[in-house]
RNA sequence: GGCCACGUAGCUCAGCUGAAUAGAGCACUGGAUUUCGGCUCCAGCGGUCGUAGGUUUGAAUCCUACCGUGGUCACCA
């Protein structure tokens, strides 16, 4: 039983004794560094049920648990706040019991719903940029939260490959691409179409500036530019199935894929199964069918078919146009419907958009419920903020777009240029200090990333994301290598346990044991909150408790076999639980660098 | 304008399901190495927790108003 819980048992057993009163719960918190003690618990709460002076009743109790409780060996008050000591033998049997365990943290499955999580998402005609990244990371990581903290998990995207984006992209190509393709020009496949996106965009804004010159107005030359209307046509075109159009999607459609696969291979996520726009959004379609018989929509004189949310504070949304064409909020409804259909063991789903969408997603959830599905009370929206860069925002007109296979590069590259300088590689091949480089590169980006809040906005500084010290991912990286170092070096009996007698605890030794301890309830309050900001900031706290043990102390060189054994013993799981804290982030650790 | 989110040290962020003198990192200043990896550690400097009210024994945290920033209010996605 964990601490926390034993104690709780023991104060609200002395109250019962000692006032005859019953508590609800008990409040703990970590005592702070000024005072002597290792939690503390708030008498101010108590006052409610039992009267008196705070710092009266906390003596009390403190001494009914000093005489009835083994593992608490003092105490003392100070104003509301009862300072409990507990004995190290606690804390050296914790140790005995998670020493060898290398899940360390993680629950096993529980036996409930699954949750399927849904990030990137992205649209088919332009790469990956530093937004993606940031959904990216926090789509895998809340997903690899969630396994650790016991779920199924299955991990999804939702393509959205039909629609005039691509069609441009198709249209621009026809026109001048001369048959390029991504073999032909070596460049990658989302590239390659990102690129004539843009064409398209130059040659509409030339026929635009024609028309202007021959007496149009700008707003009427915007919609009337041939090469626009020549798009739409295509886009009718492909929903009409014309079989040259279809063949032309899929082939481009297809380059941007494998495009995408590789920006993810390079960042290091994978999914489990790929849903696509253009095949869930009839089913999306059929249930608004069904939503307008049962009542839950109604029909317009036009046509159009919309919910009514007035009732719930909201606004009437359109869930089909005039036409019998399907809008945004149709083919999430499908598919979401798609997803429970193809996994009838999720209970639940995520999914991991920018806080722009918020409105859209409360929306669709309402949707659904009034659908009358039971999962949709289990939807979340992980909401996120923008990634704005120190001049501004990201825009793609104005060529300020960070490109994810770029960013990812360059954070290797700079990887690459500190470890030189600092150079104990020397007898790594090429190859592995590549790997290395990407692995340290890869991990401050992504640690940047991950360590806020998600609902808050990032201000991505380039220079400081690359940074090494403090609150980074290479710093919390080192850290690992070092650890791995001692390991090297020392040549203790593994399998030794030493007891809680043969232990005596440094200050920072127990500093370390107390973290230890908190990791298994940060990963569940992560996975309840969706934050790996959580698991980040825990796993720097950790991490400066070891350096400064470390610093303090000496581990190889200790005095005593028995201490020599034991610090080997703990530094060792001190690296286990930064692997896993940092796998969960989908952060990889070194064994040097 | 309506609605939503955010506003904490010069900068980047924790703390936000209420509790002790509001914590880290960067930057700046000063220290530590006959020692296991100095990408380290220790200390100092730095705060009207946006503003004003309210609830409470107790508010950065909860409530209200206002200010600032961003988002959103499409038969776009």
């Amino acid at each position: 039983m964990k601490l926390q819980d034993t104690l709780e048992l023991h104060v609200k057993a002395a109250v019962k004794e000692l006032f005859r009163s019953d508590l609800e719960s008990v409040e703990f918190q970590a005592t702070r560094k000024e005072f002597t003690g290792d939690i503390t618990v708030v008498v101010f709460p108590m006052l409610r049920v039992v009267k008196g002076n705070p710092v009266v009743i906390g003596e009390q109790i403190g001494q009914y648990l000093q005489d009835n409780v083994t593992l608490v060996k003092g105490f003392n008050v100070v104003k509301g706040f009862l300072n409990i000591e507990i004995d190290d033998s606690y804390y050296v049997d914790f140790f005995n019991t998670i020493k060898n365990q290398s899940n360390y943290g993680f629950a096993s499955l529980k036996d409930d719903k699954a949750v399927m999580v849904e990030y990137s998402s992205p649209n088919t005609n332009k790469p990956l940029h530093l937004g993606h990244v940031r959904n990216v990371l926090l789509g895998y990581s809340v997903s690899e939260i969630l396994k650790a903290s016991g779920k199924k998990v299955y991990k999804t995207q939702i393509i959205n490959d039909r629609g005039i984006h691509i069609c441009k992209s198709m249209l621009a190509w026809q026109r001048f691409g001369n048959g390029e393709t991504p073999e032909s020009t070596g460049l990658k496949g989302d590239k390659l179409v990102g690129n004539y996106y843009v064409e398209f965009d130059k040659a509409y804004k030339t026929e635009i500036a024609e028309l202007v010159v021959q007496g149009q107005n700008e707003e009427d030359a915007k919609k009337n530019a041939p090469i626009l209307l020549e798009a739409q046509e295509m886009l009718r075109q492909w929903e009409a199935g014309d079989a040259e159009v279809v063949a032309l999607w899929e082939k481009m459609n297809g380059w941007v894929y494998e495009g995408f696969e590789e920006t993810y291979k390079a960042i290091g996520v994978d999914f489990d199964k790929y849903y696509y726009e253009s095949q869930t959004y009839l089913l999306g379609k059929e249930f608004v069918a069904e939503g307008l018989k049962s009542g839950v929509f109604f029909k317009k004189e036009d046509g159009s078919v919309w919910c009514d949310l007035t009732e719930d504070g909201l606004d009437e949304k359109i869930v089909l146009r005039a036409d019998g064409t399907a809008v945004y909020m149709t083919q999430d409804i499908g598919t979401a419907i798609q997803r429970i259909k193809d996994y009838p063991d999720v209970g639940g789903m995520v999914y991991t958009v920018g806080n722009e969408q918020d409105y859209h997603f409360k929306v669709l959830f309402l949707i659904l419920k009034k659908l009358g599905f039971d999962w949709a009370k289990n939807l979340y929206h992980l909401s996120y903020g923008m990634v704005d860069l120190p001049s501004g925002k990201m825009k793609s007109r104005e060529g300020t777009v960070v490109d994810a296979d770029d960013l990812i590069q360059e954070m290797a590259d700079t990887a690459e240029e500190i470890s030189k300088e600092l150079g104990k590689l020397d007898d790594y091949s090429e190859a592995d200090k590549k790997e290395l480089y990407k692995t340290i590169g890869l991990g401050a980006l992504k640690y940047y990333i991950l360590k806020v809040d998600p609902k808050k906005r990032i201000l991505f500084d380039p220079k400081e994301s690359i940074d090494f010290q403090g609150n980074t991912g290479p710093f919390i990286q080192y850290t690992y290598a070092r650890i791995q170092s001692i390991l090297r070096k020392s040549n203790i009996d593994e399998n030794i346990t030493l007891s809680a007698a043969e232990v005596s605890l440094h200050d920072k030794e127990r500093e370390l044991l107390k973290q230890l301890e908190q990791f298994p309830e940060v990963i569940q309050n992560a996975a309840s909150q969706h934050s790996p900001a959580l698991v980040a900031n825990y796993t720097y706290d950790l991490v400066k408790d070891f350096n400064s043990l470390y610093q303090n102390v000496s581990i190889l060189g200790a005095d005593k076999e028995e201490e020599k054994v034991f610090r080997v013993q703990l530094s060792k799981t001190v690296g286990q639980t930064i692997k896993n804290a940092f796998s969960v982030l989908g952060i990889e650790v070194p064994e040097r660098m």
